[in-house]
DNA sequence: TACAAATATTTAGTATGACAAATATATTTA
DNA sequence: TAAATATATTTGTCATACTAAATATTTGTA
């Protein structure tokens, strides 16, 4: 292989992914969701799994714990989430959506599926059984951790 | 389509990116380059074509402006490139690489490259290519302007 | 049990991304 | 030619990402 051949890949990924994330943000900016894309990552991971702890929130959200603290300090703010203390371990916080937090997630869900198919157009299954494939793979080919 | 079926690609895409992006910062940082990789995508550029204006720049690295004037003023404090003031239009302003900088993308981009290509381990160059058509159409499905 | 090490969360600092508004200069138009 | 409009850049604000360090609590060990 060239190494010419695949030097700006990681140009097209990383403008696409910033795309796709301002494509779902000025939707939901312009259908008034007041929300961010990330914030929404965030209440459909807790509307699926309530009760979570914030460290493993930020683990299924791919976010680290500074910004999960402050995705949900917002949250908080805007009454959608709630943080409980842990009485069996009380350095952990337990959190769970509010009644409003539930609605919004129910609500806009189909919406945002919507939304988020725009991208798929003239792909075919195949296309996206390949592009989550290589994803996958290039995410373990750098995932020494 | 099922809608489900679609509902997770922007995750992985994200996630993907993310990745791609943290292992070239941590390999810069631990070879001691003393940039970051978003600095080294504009210098780069710089490298390859002198005398752009920062409008020009700022649409080749795929950045606002205002966030390629923060980026350009950090170079210019590592020495790194220098701005000129366009006497045919006073608005615009010209930017090449100091020498410093020149010597500086020449000596790292044999590194980055190979930095680069630990993505592609256990992938084809068919992989390649469908990958960056389906980023690029996906790009374009989104890209109203 | 007391002390050291580990863990969960938060705080702080820097860089980047998006958007709006301000500034300076050019161009168009009445 | 003066005023309105357009353009290039910068500044300001908020949100997110990453790192390191601080805080509170728990666990492991002598």
């Amino acid at each position: 292989m060239l190494n010419e051949k695949f030097d700006r890949y990681s140009f097209i990924l990383d403008q696409t992914a910033k795309k796709v994330k301002q494509f779902a943000q000025s939707s939901f900016t312009e259908k008034g969701f007041d929300i961010t894309v990330d914030q929404w990552a965030v209440l459909k991971v807790l509307y699926e799994t309530e009760q979570l702890s914030q460290k493993e929130l930020a683990r299924r959200c791919g976010k680290d714990q500074p910004t999960l603290t402050r995705i949900v300090d917002i949250l908080l703010k805007k009454g959608l989430a709630e943080r409980v203390i842990d009485e069996t371990d009380r350095r952990s916080l337990y959190l769970h959506l509010t009644e409003e937090g539930k609605l919004k997630v129910a609500s806009l869900s189909p919406i945002v599926a919507e939304i988020r198919m725009k991208a798929w157009e003239k792909l075919t299954e195949k296309d996206f059984e390949d592009f989550t494939r290589i994803l996958n793979t290039i995410y373990n080919n750098l995932n020494i951790s």
